[in-house]
DNA sequence: TTTACAAGGTGACAAATATCACATTTGTTT
DNA sequence: AAACAAATGTGATATTTGTCACCTTGTAAA
């Protein structure tokens, strides 16, 4: 399943200022990273499973990974991304649900571990972490209410736009300007929620408008302003 | 504005079990009682404006509302709803950004206004209140990835039908069996994610079916099973 | 290198759904 | 009661988008 990894220090993690853990004091840090284990996931492993419990959360500290729910016909919907720093299977945990989503790494991934029982310790005890957690959770609710609205009104050409854009915010430029992260055509649709041969119609109409250019699954944003236009982005 | 409306007691309150504060102890209870204010809305009224900044949360003690975001064209989009020991802003409020969503009461509403002071003071000093809140979004969160699917992958009439089975279980049903709400077509539509048009029509194919019953704004579900087929939904 | 398979791409067509125009009903205000 | 506005309902039509069939390309394994 995951496989040990070399242990990674979280008191002097490159990555916690991007985590819910930036503020934290260092005695909690401390503690929790002597019960955290590490793990490693390769590319395509599935690091949680729609449906079960989790015992704990997984913290990235490299790497990609797709949160995605099968629809009716076992279709994929992608429902967000995490990369670096991000919390994985926290909403399920706390809610004590189930998983409503499987998370898929999309490249080589490292990370921590961290139980249960840790988690619960830590947000009972520190009010800080928790108030964090909180503010996760509330903002990405903030941004899937944004998510149905799209769904819901814009068209699959404005989806697409926006959905560019948004891979660019969320993942960023490698050195060649390009949108860092590889996805298949039919990754893109399962974003978007449409059928993969639009995507790649309304691709090719972009490339020819000159707002992208395309090089397999690379992505370069030519024209942002025309794109945040076509996809009706404001912000 | 707001109006004033008689005091609400909230140690007794009999909607308090509903609401994240059920097993909150009386001390904590009585000290927010004693900063929170009662306010009255009337049919149609909004509570709180997308885009502002909450001072505070409201509790609703009776009645029901709407929550919902302005699409491109200025397009309501439905969200979800709220009811009796639903709070309401806390999203906005917690994660201190702006409302994402309007608050619009589709009847006249009771609603206890717990400022911004107090309801931190309360996360910080109560893990368990915290725990509670922290539990509700996350909850949230859940059921926002279920309609980001559905919005995605469902037709429009897979998405009514269910639509209709979660009105019937969000607010249950009137003595003669109807589903206790009364929404125009055009907020049904706004909830789906459709035209009036295509909403009008449908009820109307159900109606034949005798999947349900209408009558005016009522609506009687007659064939759960069958809707719950159409919709697509198995749990 | 050859093979095999997944992904990318294209065209024709069908289906779902939106839009528009208009009629009818209902509820509310004067 | 009259008048008005809002909501509901219906038909015709346009548009968008999905589906299917098929071909091409790239890539990884034998």
């Amino acid at each position: 399943m995951n496989k040990q990894a070399p242990a990674l220090n979280c008191l002097n993690c490159a990555k916690k200022d991007l985590s819910a853990f930036s503020n934290i004091d260092s005695t909690t840090i401390t503690e929790m990273a002597d019960v955290k284990t590490c793990a490693f996931f390769k590319k395509g492993q599935i690091m949680m499973h729609e449906g079960s419990r989790p015992n704990g959360v997984y913290c990235i500290h490299s790497g990609k990974a797709k949160l995605f729910r099968l629809g009716t016909e076992g279709k994929e919907q992608i429902i967000r991304f995490a990369k670096d720093g991000d919390l994985i299977g926290y909403r399920a945990l706390l809610s004590s649900e189930q998983l409503s989503a499987s998370i898929q790494v999309l490249e080589d991934t490292h990370a921590c571990f961290i139980p249960r029982s840790e988690m619960f310790k830590m947000i009972e005890n520190n009010s800080k972490f928790s108030l964090e957690v909180m503010k996760m959770a509330c903002h990405e609710l903030g941004e899937a209410g944004r998510l149905i609205t799209n769904l819901a009104q814009k068209t699959v050409r404005e989806r697409l736009a926006e959905v560019l854009l948004l891979l660019v915010s969320t993942f960023g430029l490698d050195e060649d300007g390009n949108i860092d992260v590889s996805l298949t055509r039919e990754e893109i649709a399962n974003m978007v929620g449409t059928a993969t041969e639009s995507v790649i119609r309304l691709l090719s109409e972009f490339k020819d408008d000159e707002y992208i250019f395309l090089k397999g699954r690379k992505i370069k944003i030519l024209n942002k302003p025309a794109l945040a236009k076509v996809g009706q982005v404001f912000d």
